[in-house]
DNA sequence: TATTATAATGTATGATGCACACTATTGTAA
DNA sequence: TTACAATAGTGTGCATCATACATTATAATA
């Protein structure tokens, strides 16, 4: 019993993979800086390590989806994310994709196991 | 441009990881074998590789989500796969826990960019 | 019979992303 | 000055997935 815990504990954090990318994206229409991107989708139910949250901020940046800048202005300086032009379309293709799979598995979810459709 | 898609079938892969698990779960109510589970789901949507497939089911064997029997009567030899007591747990868990992810991102998806709710 | 296609299972390898556990710096409040 | 919160970063290890390959057995076809 004990160790189907844990193995639910890694079930779970593959099911999140990716999906946390969706979340940032979909944070960066307005720019914000990993530490509030880190407390606002804690807030909104996405959990997000830290040391998860910056490495992605910066692949991101790398692959051309965000554009960053630091604001040194303020008390502490923070790096802002943006998303770019290709930012936007990417995020809009995996929102359509994303909803495809989401119907796709709903689907075998709740036909779980009834099979007894007129093909006997 | 062109690698913007490249970016995007990543995505992709990232976010259908986990998804693949729950789909199978989903068809072991009743015993099915590799084979079938293979063009059982694409059918459905949910496209594997065989390659993904038969190492999957032996992980979830190994955790105990899955019994597995051969059946060497039949034309060719198939193995056999159905839930466990356990796997039938971890999969109503995990189903809850999908559509809780589902729903949370659904949310900032849906909310994306409109932050002007009166907290300012 | 020889050949090809397909059913069926399996393995090895490589790329990649995520969590975790750190380090580091700077404000601010005690 | 001590301590904590805000803010950003790095390095390592593990697990999954895709791709490609290998293998056996049957069915079909030439």
């Amino acid at each position: 019993m004990a160790d189907a815990k844990e193995h639910l504990d890694k079930l779970l954090q593959e099911l999140r993979r990716g999906t946390i990318t969706i979340g940032v994206l979909s944070q960066l229409s307005e720019a914000q800086y990993g530490y509030s991107l880190v407390t606002m989708l804690s807030e909104k139910g996405i959990p997000v390590e830290p040391g998860t949250l910056y490495p992605l901020l910066r692949r991101l940046e790398k692959q051309g989806l965000l554009d960053s800048q630091w604001d040194t202005n303020e008390a502490r300086p923070r790096k802002y994310y943006l998303l770019s032009k290709t930012g936007k379309e990417v995020f809009d293709l995996l929102v359509v994709e994303w909803k495809s799979i989401v119907s796709s598995l709903n689907h075998v979810i709740e036909n779980e196991g009834d099979e007894k459709n007129g093909d006997h």
